[in-house]
DNA sequence: TCTATATTCCACCCGGAGGTAGTATATTGC
DNA sequence: GCAATATACTACCTCCGGGTGGAATATAGA
């Protein structure tokens, strides 16, 4: 019932880097502003570059740069990315091949749940987090 | 965002006692009827019966049964003996000591989904489970 | 050119969830 | 009493998410 470390990682990045000005920023800076483990965020920023979220800039003040339109990238791709969509999308008893005929006896008092957060995922974009009121990060 | 396989084992296994009377059930039918492995479950029916869940009887002929009222067993109780509450009671991003006033950038989006499956899991009994549609265990 | 700072890539460690094996112990029915 | 069948307990294994260390590579700037 929590995300990975990693999305969490990701998002919170993201939205930092979104927040403080369009340019580079630097695993380091991130690593230092946010309290998360500098290893572990380099090969995950890594990983946001090539499935191109995030541009790198090799050597010397480089770093990383948010370049699509921030309304156009949503938190289903980055959780998609980092830990992958399958547990939203299959449910919380584990079966797959669900329809309403053939429920499990979790099915009444949670698909709504699960379709809830799966809408919340697919529709909220990284604009929304950045205008959003809550300022820690 | 899913359950423990132990949590659903625990679901799945008081129900199924539930549903086909009330009297004693080894682990060897419960193992063959759900499809769960045998000595896993073993482990898993002897923490229900250390917590007060269902009672165990030794020998020949033994197994579990369950001796409170179903209406008195709430989801609630099973996750947090099986897998704790912790993941539920704190949120997506894994801040802890939060208040309306210092949110996350997520909150907005996310709290109302938190707040939603921890009360149902409050509210929901095993009562309940039996008695909904849901035929496949 | 040389150095400092940046990403990139590799191998490795740790802890916990899921699962297996074997054995000890209890109890029913013959 | 004895065999069959049940729970109870201990030890161990595998996989994976999270995390660390070190070296290779790229590059801006003195
Ligand atoms: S709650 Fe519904 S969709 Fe989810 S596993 Fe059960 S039957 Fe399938
Ligand atoms: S969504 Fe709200 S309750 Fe959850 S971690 Fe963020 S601020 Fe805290």
């Amino acid at each position: 019932m929590r995300l990975y470390k990693s999305s969490e990682y990701a998002i919170r990045c993201l939205v930092s880097m979104a927040r403080s000005g369009g340019d580079l920023h630097s695993v380091k800076s991130l690593s230092d502003n946010l309290g998360i483990p500098y290893k572990f965020l380099g090969r995950l920023m890594s990983l946001l570059g090539s499935e191109g979220l995030v541009e790198s800039v090799q050597g010397k003040a480089g770093g990383y740069r948010i370049v699509r339109p921030l309304e156009d990238i949503r938190l289903a791709e980055i959780v998609d990315i980092v830990e992958g969509l399958e547990s939203y999308e299959r449910c919380i008893l584990g079966f797959d091949r669900c329809d309403e005929k053939n429920p499990c006896p979790m099915h009444e008092f949670w698909s709504g749940h699960k379709d809830g957060i799966l809408e919340m995922l697919h529709s909220t974009t990284l604009a929304q987090l950045v205008q959003s009121e809550g300022k820690k990060i």
